[in-house]
DNA sequence: CTAGAACCTGACACTGATGTCAGATTCAAG
DNA sequence: CTTGAATCTGACATCAGTGTCAGGTTCTAG
């Protein structure tokens, strides 16, 4: 499919698919002209990669990430390097901690929320 | 307490202490000589708005929240306009999806590390 | 009084994913 | 062939909290 339809279907902006192609995390066709054609993987691909920004981890990370996680069809997956494993760890406890904390701030918030109500 | 201590015990740099106060998130009397001098519920509300910022919210909202939380010791409180009650609904809901995210990321890390560990 | 630690203001840099625009090219339907 | 939609590359802007540095002032222990 082509980038409007993967833009579409992703929620994600064409100029953000473009960048993760630079950043090396998500590979494209191209037509005889240039145009970049995406497999229907990466619909599922670019969803995967979106939530790994949204956890905080930058772009070196997930690129090194990517191959090591198993594809939903199980297909080939790397094993992941001890350093990497170390790396991984420790953005594990970094997201424990930051889900720690929206659930304390979505508290707080619905306390603001629910008092506006109740008055 | 001055402002090296409120930063040791809240682990928030001294720059981002002044920066809450520039933003009118943190009040802060002043010694003759002009250094701040912080209440002891400074060490809460810092880390309040803390947590707050790692949620997402941007200094304005916060400001706007800030009075309207009931204190620790149930101080005065504002209640929230209903423009705010609508802006704050929208960051829980924000914060929701996120907190979806951030689950399903920890686990893909998980899924990651184990295959390494069991290999 | 004095020295050194702590604090003050103001300014500039950075980060890094994303928005936006311009100008050119390709694609696909009629 | 034509034409409008879609895509291409490249460049520049943005956001907002935080880091850092400089030059000066205040505080406090001895």
């Amino acid at each position: 499919m082509r980038i409007g339809e993967l833009a579409r279907r992703t929620n994600v902006s064409e100029r953000s698919l473009r960048y993760y192609e630079a950043q090396e995390l998500l590979a494209a066709d191209r037509t005889p002209g240039g145009h970049r054609d995406y497999p229907e993987a990466a619909v599922d691909r670019v969803i995967r990669i979106q939530e790994l920004y949204a956890a905080g981890l930058h772009s070196e990370k997930i690129r090194q990430l990517l191959p090591c996680m198993r594809d939903q069809d199980g297909g080939p997956s790397t094993i992941a390097t001890p350093r990497l494993v170390a790396d991984l760890t420790e953005e594990r406890e970094r997201i424990d901690r930051l889900i720690a904390d929206l659930v304390r701030s979505r508290e707080t918030l619905d306390d603001v929320i629910d008092a506006a109500r109740d008055h």
